[in-house]
DNA sequence: TCTACATTGTCAAATAAATAACAATAATAT
DNA sequence: ATATTATTGTTATTTATTTGACAATGTAGA
């Protein structure tokens, strides 16, 4: 879909945020939107959302601007909401239960297959609409499932080994919340870091900057 | 204590995974390390390394590289870690509760000394070491304790609302996991707005490359 | 139908960020 | 002591990103 064939990840990083944005116009019944006015809402230059768009199409209308169906379909489109990955979660403790329930995973683009725990003492618990499984039985289930894309809410001392295994059951995606940088070696294989503990730190920076200290 | 005054917020998004591996090599009993070395293990070039740091100060010493355990304290210094600033959380939910009882406030510069809700249900449920208190009480609580920073975990409906009100209350400074993108129009306060769905979205769009569509 | 206007897509310019290069300098070995 | 090596701090260069400008083009009103 891209015009040569690599997007820059600034660009990419954006497409979420557009996507939440036209949803939200389009749940207000407004039809058509121009750059200047989008820029407005979203607070970034008009001349930054049209170039972020044309890596992918023109999209609009001279004179006119966007049409806010059209543009959300063809964004979410390019985001992947469509593919419906089947997706496993490792790690079924208060991060992985709130992540679970608190997610919604369909509406992007993936779904939540299974939950997987090592601690037996939660095996069979009910977590959202699923039952917490054993992770001794990630081979078995891999294997009949074939899930693509794995959430890991595992401490940082099990996370590299637990997630090359699930490369080698087939996983191509994680999103992984543990407090280690996953660094994967494979080809092909994507990994999302979200690291909370960081971004708590980078407000603390923030914080330190404007309240003086007493 | 910035050579300038205004430092980039690339630079300052690396500061926390800096500190983080300078943490690790500390309590593996590293005492120096080049930023070749340092490179090395965080994939990325000893070049951008020394101007980071070099926007705080000399921190090195030339044929010798960085002492660890000094270095560690200088970037910690720098974040804020020992400021301590009191927090608050709101919305005691599935997402609220794991971000309380998950993330480690204290060794990030925060102390959490509050966690409210207004649903009546939850008022005086324990989670971790505190009792979950009603937001009526927020203006009493917040005039006897002075809390500086706030933990958004509410619905996006009730985002800028709670937050104009805490502003009024004299919180400083916003961790935000609404689905909202908090704006404030108030002059030296500072919003981290942490999108889990955009990140998500994020992954989507990478699996969406690697994983061929059948 | 014609004219005035709005707004895109895209090219050019400006700004910001990352990388490379290297002189200065301290550590270490001889 | 002296020479050699390692490594920083900093300046220069390159690359990437953002912003600005404007011709091309479609819309909407008279």
């Amino acid at each position: 879909m891209a015009k040569n064939g690599t997007v820059s990840a600034s660009v990419i990083k954006r497409l979420p945020r557009y996507y939440r944005f036209l949803g939200e116009l389009m749940r207000n019944g407004v039809d058509r939107i121009s750059s200047r006015e989008l820029s407005e809402m979203m607070k970034l230059t008009a001349s930054q959302i049209r170039q972020d768009l044309n890596n992918f199409g023109g999209f609009g209308q001279q004179g006119y601007g966007y049409r806010v169906r059209e543009l959300h379909s063809e964004i979410g489109h390019i985001l992947g909401v469509d593919r419906q990955f089947k997706t496993i979660l490792i790690g079924a403790g208060n991060l992985g239960r709130a992540i679970a329930t608190h997610i919604n995973f369909t509406t992007r683009g993936c779904r939540l297959i299974g939950i997987f725990d090592r601690e037996p003492a939660l095996e069979g618990k009910q977590v959202g609409e699923l039952n917490v499984i054993s992770t001794k039985k990630l081979e078995e289930f891999c294997a009949k499932n074939k899930p693509q894309l794995a959430v890991l809410c595992i401490p940082k001392a099990n996370t590299q080994q637990i997630a090359d295994r699930l490369v080698s059951l087939g996983i191509k995606a994680f999103w992984n919340f543990s407090h280690y940088d996953l660094s994967i070696d494979y080809d092909n294989i994507v990994v999302e870091n979200v690291h909370l503990g960081d971004s708590l730190l980078t407000l603390t920076y923030g914080a330190n900057e404007v309240i003086p200290d007493k």
